[in-house]
RNA sequence: GGUCCGUUCGUCUAGGGGUUAGGACGCCAGGUUUUCAUCCUGGUAACAGGGGUUCGAUUCCCCUACGGACUACCA
């Protein structure tokens, strides 16, 4: 058996968004779980959706993933170019060798003339297919002499040109996911595989690349099953041995139907794209999982469950994990609605197995930005009070604030729960013993204050809530003793002082 | 319209001729935390419908319905 080798193919048209990064990472885990190569190769033969900053994001977006390619534009490169552009002259060769082997066709038709014949169709409710019924009628080479036809040629005018689809056949299609379906050839359309501006559309470029490449299996979404039959009919064309296909099934919009959108994202507050994107154009910013605060490993380990399942009930995979669980006959056949809550659900999961201080070195980021510096001791230690309420990194700010930051003003909802007659006269009561502690650590706080209250016989709530509303603003946070001990003295008897002001 | 693909709890899915149809997310309830959240425990909830085949079908076959993709000189 020769090599594995598999490919991502991406179109260059703009920010790659989950569903493609998905393909990258199929591919990836398929070609490492068998000691394979992967390859990006750059898609980028129409000129006219070409965006500059596209191809870069890709890469990007697949080097945040850690699924990078062994083999593509500027790396490794054994079949290069990698960019389908720069590979102009090898598609015009093979397109010719098909013409000489009468496997395709000149066209001359304009689109108006085939625009035209598909509406009439259409009225007749009939379709148009440019095929063995069409095609005699129509202007191409079949129906030219030889010098009509090199007189045109010489002449420059413009033509495609078309595959000359077999007639009467039964294709019998393979699919690694789907297993084997038969399709008519009757019923296919003699499609473009060489356009006038002399560029290849995506059918031809892509058998010939793939063939070139020696790529062995071509794992792609569903969107090109359609396309299958062709394709199958281009190796036979050629006389190349055709890889084997696995098509995956789409990612869908979380509500309402059809396939996942970057509008999805903008309605329901979740991203559909790996990185921040912000178009060139419009300025408009698209959110990325990076920048949401999404771990990397978090956001592989979602999206591989996302149409693929290991058959247990394990759900946290590594990526090493993920490549000796993976395979393609355990990729489901229907399409996935995405569920933006699991998503979290994962890098929730993620953040509470990780390390506090690897934690802290992204949150000590935070703070920087928020202008402020604390030992890195200090904010390990926040951390692991507050981490296992968070689901992002940047949750800890939110759930940690009142250790920075005094409240200037008071939950009214808790003040009036916990803040009644006499609270004021048990809260300097509190004050003066808190401050009276001499070493200030928090089981002797604890044990301190406890003792007080059993003392005064006044009860647990009637002192912890309301000095909890004094000390944080609310009735929220963690155990209020580590709080304390937090803060400091200095810090707790400020805040009840200024919570006895206002209350 | 045509071609192709698909259909198990609300969602992602496991399973597969005889199962109490399993798990996860969500939701609900209880417990822990004298707060909130986390966490723990429990609960809710599904084989699209109709025909076959079979002793028996959610599982196999056919039809219908529904969903999706494709139907460009886009990929």
């Amino acid at each position: 058996m020769s090599d594995i080798r598999v490919r991502f193919a991406p179109s260059p048209t703009g920010p790659l968004h989950i569903g493609g990064l998905r393909t990258a990472l199929f591919n990836y885990l398929f070609a490492k779980s068998k000691g394979g190569t992967f390859v990006l190769r750059i898609e980028d033969t129409d000129q006219t959706r070409y965006v500059a900053n596209a191809e870069q994001y890709i890469t990007d977006s697949l080097e945040w993933s850690k699924i990078p390619f062994d083999e593509g534009p500027g790396k490794n490169e054994k079949y290069g170019p990698y960019r389908q552009s720069e590979r102009k002259e090898i598609y015009a060769k093979y397109a010719k060798e098909l013409i000489d082997n009468n496997k395709a066709y000149y066209c001359f038709d304009s689109a108006e003339t085939l625009d035209k014949m598909r509406k009439e169709s259409e009225s007749n409710k009939t379709v148009f297919i440019y095929n063995h019924s069409t095609r005699t009628e129509l202007d191409n080479s079949l129906n030219l002499s030889e010098e009509e036809l090199s007189s045109k040629l010489e002449n420059g005018d413009k033509y495609v040109i078309r595959f000359l689809t077999p007639k009467d056949r039964v294709l019998e299609l393979k699919d690694e996911i789907r297993g084997d379906m038969k399709v008519d050839t009757n019923l296919l359309d003699d499609k473009i595989l060489f356009k006038s501006d002399g560029m290849p559309t995506y059918h031809l470029a892509n058998i010939v690349d793939d063939h070139l490449m020696k790529i062995s299996h071509v794992i792609r979404g569903e969107e090109w099953l359609p396309s299958l039959s062709l394709h199958y009919l281009l190796y036979e064309a050629f006389g190349w041995e055709a890889p084997i296909f696995a098509h995956l099934p789409l990612i869908l919009k979380p509500v309402g139907k059809g396939k996942l959108s970057k509008r999805d994202g903008d309605k329901h507050g979740f991203p559909v794209f790996p990185l921040e994107y912000t178009n060139n154009q419009t300025k408009d910013v698209s959110s990325g999982y990076k920048e949401e605060g999404y771990f990397e490993d978090a956001f592989i380990n979602m999206l591989a469950l996302l149409g693929w399942n290991p058959g247990t009930e394990q759900e946290i995979f590594s990526l090493e994990e993920l490549v000796s669980a993976f395979s393609l006959d355990r990729v489901s056949k229907a399409g996935a609605k995405f569920n933006p809550e699991k998503a979290k659900w994962f890098n929730q999961q993620y953040l509470q197995s990780k390390d506090n201080k690897e934690i802290a070195e992204i949150f000590k980021l935070l703070l920087e930005q928020k202008n402020i510096s604390l030992e890195n001791d200090k904010i390990t230690e926040i951390v692991s009070l507050v981490k296992e309420r968070a689901v992002f990194v940047k949750d800890i700010w939110d759930l940690s604030e009142y250790l920075f930051v005094s409240p200037t003003q008071f939950d009214p909802k808790a003040s009036k729960k916990a803040w009644k007659e006499g609270t004021s006269e048990i809260m300097s009561n509190i004050k003066t013993l808190i401050n009276d502690i001499p070493d200030f650590e928090k089981t002797k706080i604890e044990t301190t204050v406890k003792d007080w209250i059993k003392s005064q016989e006044l009860g647990f709530g009637k002192v912890l809530q309301p000095l909890r509303v004094a000390i944080v603003g609310s009735m929220q946070g963690v155990d209020l003793f580590d709080i304390i001990s937090f803060i400091g003295k200095q810090e707790t008897v400020k805040r009840i002082s200024f919570a006895l002001e206002s209350l």
